[in-house]
DNA sequence: TTGCTCCTCACGTCACGTGAGGTGGC
DNA sequence: TTGCTCCTCACGTCACGTGAGGTGGC
């Protein structure tokens, strides 16, 4: 679930990182203290944004430039992360249905282009053929379904 | 989309709607002028405030209660709106699923327990089992598959 | 008449952002 | 040293809820 890459990485000072999303500086030191935002620290304690904490805090900008206090910010990002993770499982879902649609379409056409005996009778059908005078080649193709894969 | 049902009727006046909800007369009006709630209107002009409209409110009450501005409840709601149209389409796409699944089974099952034979052959084995002793049974069996609703 | 409704205005409270002020390490 | 970082405290602004005050119709 939590990715690991160049976007988590802590690169960014607090002068950047607020420059970068268009407010304070002071108000990320807030941010971090309410739990909004969490930065990695350097040994000296200094602050350090990742990537993905300045997308974070341009979301919140965003948000609260429409008005929406800091409460309404945190309820909203979860609640489009579920929408995310819904979005994905569903167009899933859809995928799994064009792929089965296709498996049963391959079935039902195989089965039109072919006449159906019941696996009892086949020997019996072989026979009848043998004592033909033209079985051999038909005969041949008298087989059971092929398992589907 | 918008039902009408008996939850759209407008049933309660502004003191009974707040006592409903939990809160005052006078927040429901300030709700009103915000645009979050819109209650329908007698011909005196005295608010109705219907059962969705009190659900709305206990909403409202709920989020606020949790801190979030107006601006953000808002926002929530019309997400969570979201997010139960999205679990709905996602629960009818495993519904088809289900059902595709199942009925590609069923014609991988009839498939099974039947030996396929290529069309254009089914007149020679039929000719060749009328000629067998006991062809007459068989003979009867060897059919076009049928197509699946 | 009583108790509601309607409205507007005003104010107390609180969240938020940000500036000030003092500290310390590259 | 300079310019950043760290922190805490304080204050201006604004959103919100709600009370007051006056009106009018079941």
């Amino acid at each position: 679930m939590a990715r690991r890459d160049s976007t988590d990485q802590a690169i960014y000072i607090i002068s950047v990182a607020a420059e970068l999303a268009g407010v304070h500086p002071q108000t990320l030191r807030v941010y971090e203290r309410k739990g909004l935002v969490t930065p990695q620290r350097t040994e000296g304690n200094t602050r350090r944004y990742s990537e993905r904490d300045v997308e974070r805090l341009r979301k919140i900008q965003e948000l609260t430039t429409d008005g929406i206090n800091l409460a309404g910010v945190t309820r909203i990002i979860e609640l489009e992360r579920d929408i995310e993770r819904l979005q994905a499982r569903y167009a899933r879902a859809v995928r799994d249905l064009e792929t089965l649609e296709q498996q049963l379409e391959e079935a039902m056409d195989a089965r039109n282009r072919m006449a159906m005996v019941p696996l009892r009778d086949v020997r019996r059908i072989r026979r009848a053929m043998k004592s033909d005078e033209l079985s051999q080649p038909a005969a041949r193709r008298v087989f059971p379904a092929p398992p589907v894969s």
